[in-house]
DNA sequence: ACAGCCATGTAACTTGTTACATGATTTT
DNA sequence: AAAATCATGTAACAAGTTACATGGCTGT
């Protein structure tokens, strides 16, 4: 979903591009995210080639192996702007692993210890990887697209903490719940 | 994985039990996990049975439909035990829908009018659905598993707000660099 | 008789992951 | 001559989604 619409927005940027192309150009623009592999991008291209996103412009061997040149199609473009209009609609529940272990361990164990160890090593962690995004962000040729996704891991790593913090508080009361 | 893993508790915490069983615990016990579909349920069952993580116990026919019963092996339980002692490690990329969009709007439009404008829409959702979980937390009967997911939601849409609120103030600047 | 819950599944599809296959050109 | 880079893909698998198929039992 967001590998496919980022395709689209490559080629609206840079007008007509190949597969290869496309994949350093994502990765060197947006540093962040998480690398595309050839494989899910190639996959991608002939998705929205199927369902009519985007075309193939040309076919070339200038001075080298072959490559397939796409162009975004009017539908594609269409397409793009509708998901940019959208607002991603906030998730009514909460899919995180962290989340996930907390209650399969008090589902596991008879009391709420094994929970408790799983929230402190979870906690050290956290920190340590805070402390390498803090380094990291303070790096002098770390760019404002970089900053913004190291801010982005840092607030959540942050926010998780405080969640953590609060369950502990809690446990108890939850592992009966869980075990009702 | 996290479908996985949760069978593998609510057969470790109930000794049991068939799939429907299951299905109802889970949905039960967890509140604020998603409910799993029967769909998923019966498909991971399959695999655990293939990787010997949990085997049938009984097939019942008791005043009903066919029961399959599975109990956890040996293999299963420390399965369990091992991805309980693991913790998560934090992503070093962001995957997030939020943070995507922002960079494919940047990228898809010459000028930065277009992030500003999905920001400022997606702020105000996040606030809308802030206001109902603030309202749903302090309902009188809601536990304190459901009180700890929706904490979690809360958090992190918290997080994306101030995550928001920074991106704007340098959105110009990473514009520049994603045209780069 | 019919609705609704109990119980198990299949089928088709999307998105993403890892690993491998193929071959050409450019650089060292 | 070897290594790196350019370029395109296949295959198999994992995990999750939606929709549909099948049939028995229970309560009204």
């Amino acid at each position: 979903m967001s590998t496919t619409h980022a395709v689209l927005g490559l080629l609206a940027a840079g007008g007509v591009q190949h597969g290869y192309e496309l994949k350093r150009e994502h990765d060197r623009r947006m540093p962040g995210i998480r690398p595309l592999p050839f494989s899910q991008l190639y996959a991608t291209l002939v998705r929205l080639v199927r369902d009519g996103s985007i075309a193939e412009a040309a076919h070339e061997r200038a001075g080298g192996p072959d490559r397939v040149a796409y162009r975004l199609t009017d539908a594609g473009r269409a397409e793009l702007a509708a998901w940019l209009e959208q607002v991603v609609e906030p998730a009514p529940f909460v899919s995180a692993a962290l989340f996930n272990k907390v209650f399969v361990a008090l589902l596991a164990s008879p009391d709420e210890s094994l929970a408790r160890r799983y929230l402190a090593a979870q906690r050290a962690c956290h920190l340590e990887q805070m402390r390498v995004l803090t380094r990291a962000k303070t790096d002098p040729d770390t760019g404002a697209t970089q900053a913004a996704s190291i801010d982005y891991l840092i607030i959540h790593l942050d926010g998780d903490l405080r969640w953590m913090a609060n369950t502990l508080k809690r446990i108890g009361q939850i592992r009966a719940e869980v075990h009702a």
